[in-house]
DNA sequence: GTGAAAGCGCTAACAG
DNA sequence: CTGTTAGCGCTTTCAC
């Protein structure tokens, strides 16, 4: 691009060494004390930077990690997906290692040559580009899906165990008309969130009504809709433990309209401990996704296998209940 | 990695012709028919794929851009922030180009060689990174900045004319005492719309007392704080402009608490049009921001200039005043 | 410890 | 139109 760009062989020059010497210096080889010094101070008097992608044609690294994010409509509206994204970038950062973001739409053009590593956050709809990944057999870990006994690293989020416990403390305070706006019912942490509020339930001797399990999309407009179905029932819940804090955030605003006293007439817990959910002077009863351990699991992980291969590492991180102001006895 | 990858030489051996050939046929040079798909069969049998850094370092290119955004706290809560973050992806996306993304924190890692070009989006903190990029004579372009005479391509938002048209807007409902919520200040877009306000306050010959402007970071806590100062003046305003959508809906928060009525009592105009902030029965009145075309022109403009060299482009984009329910004759 | 030289996979002249 | 060939900038044997 330049006309003047400097490569490893103006600096050996500069230096009097050979590029070998100056390409050791850069990968942290043994060198002479004075040949250190000599190829240091031509690399910062030329302002010299390795091609990285030379670098890796030679059998480098890039350092540089991809990121795939699904790329359905909403999803830069998900408190999960952002979130992971600051973390990876942050833990990212933290290593001096670059961040290839790739949230799909239509098109498929991920070139995983630009990246040693990849890792895949679980939402709706990347199964395809998954299975081509591990084809690829390149370096992966799969974030907050599990992959059950397939061959391949994950970080998840015991999402049973966290519906199970919000559930549990729900009952605990006496409500037994637990109400559940779960998510989308093909998004796995849905499903094994759902699992943990019947689990409960049924440990209690609790029935659950199918009317009490509503789903969303986990947007706040279509939790207004299935709170209104929820209300409308002839026995509407005295307690909802919903999909996330947004849907939850819905249900404050919709008990302030129909003038229902939280917590007092009606407790709530949402998920995901999402600090934009808490203005107002209620705060919000949550279960917290513990989202920048994962996402520098997910970072570790990668760095190990990038260094050598190794069996597939299954890590799962609990959730943490944080109670607040939302649930009461009843 | 994969101890058996394809490369260019298989195809050219099992297609029956030259890697020459095979290379042409990637890059969609002419080919006679019969070569073109014996190439593409032997392709798609082996399931080749090019290597990206490969080609880069024989001359090619990466089709991969950089979009640098500064790492201040906060930045993955900025609704700018995010769908910049978006529209990017998406117009690359539809480019079939990667997207690397570069978040600054502590460190300054980027490495600019995975990369055909850079998309720098500003917000407060990232000169130095800038006057870098600019050092290495790589195709740039910056997001929302006006450098002035700088030698650089540029695609923003004429910020003093949104914060003036709204500004005028509020005038020609009769308003006279018009506060400004504005950003942060070093901000270049909070200095212009600030302009724009009292440039048509000026021009309707309405003094300006400096309490009616106050600084935010843009966040709702500092919103409130600020609006607290606003209404104990003794001659509070009828009327807030403000710098963002969210700082408008604390606005909105703010009034229903202290039973002011909106729009009857007080006018507000936020800046953005974030579907985020339209929650509610009130529908906000704000300036829009055409982040999608922004986007897409500075695309454009990066391609454009990996293509070949060009004189730099410096596009403005107008912001367009949404009328909606906030605004009110007094 | 260090240098010479081979070669990573691809593109781009250059000749045909 | 196609094949041959010379690198791109770097890492990595392999001798010394």
């Amino acid at each position: 691009m330049s006309p003047l760009k400097i490569t490893i062989k103006d600096v050996a020059k500069k230096a009097g060494v050979s590029i070998a010497t100056v390409s050791r210096y850069i990968n942290n080889s043994p060198l002479k004390e004075e040949n250190r010094t000599r190829v240091q101070k031509a690399i910062k008097e030329l302002n010299y930077q390795p091609l990285v992608y030379a670098r890796r044609l030679a059998g480098g690294k890039l350092d540089s990690f991809g990121l795939v994010i699904p790329g359905y409509e909403g999803i830069f509206y998900s408190f999960y997906a952002l979130e992971l994204i600051r973390e990876v970038a942050a833990a990212l950062d933290e290593k001096v290692i670059d961040l290839h973001l790739h949230v799909f739409w239509s098109k498929d053009s991920f070139k995983t040559s630009l990246v040693d590593g990849v890792i895949v956050a679980d939402i709706i709809g990347n199964e395809k580009q998954f299975k081509r990944l591990v084809k690829e057999e390149i370096p992966l870990v799969v974030v907050n899906r599990d992959l059950g006994d397939q061959e391949v690293n994950s970080v998840s989020v015991n999402n049973f165990k966290g519906g199970y416990e919000a559930t549990e403390f729900l009952i605990h305070h006496g409500h037994k008309k637990i109400a559940h706006l779960s998510g989308d019912n093909r998004v796995q942490c849905s499903q094994h969130r759902l699992e943990g509020y019947k689990s409960a339930m049924k440990k209690a001797g609790i029935d659950v009504p199918n009317s009490y399990v509503q789903f969303t999309n986990f947007s706040r407009k279509e939790a207004r809709e299935k709170l209104g179905v929820l209300f409308s029932l002839k026995n509407p819940p005295t307690a909802v433990f919903c999909c996330s804090d947004e849907v939850a955030s819905e249900v404050l605003s919709f008990a302030e309209e129909k003038r229902i006293e939280i917590p007092k007439e009606l407790s709530v817990i949402g998920f995901d401990d999402n600090p934009h959910c808490l203005y107002g002077n209620l705060m919000l009863t949550t279960v917290r996704q513990p989202l920048r351990e994962m996402a520098q699991e997910a970072v570790r992980i990668l760095k190990e296998n990038i260094k050598e291969k190794r069996p597939p590492q299954k890590v799962v991180l609990d959730t943490e209940l944080i109670i607040r102001d939302t649930v009461s006895f009843i």
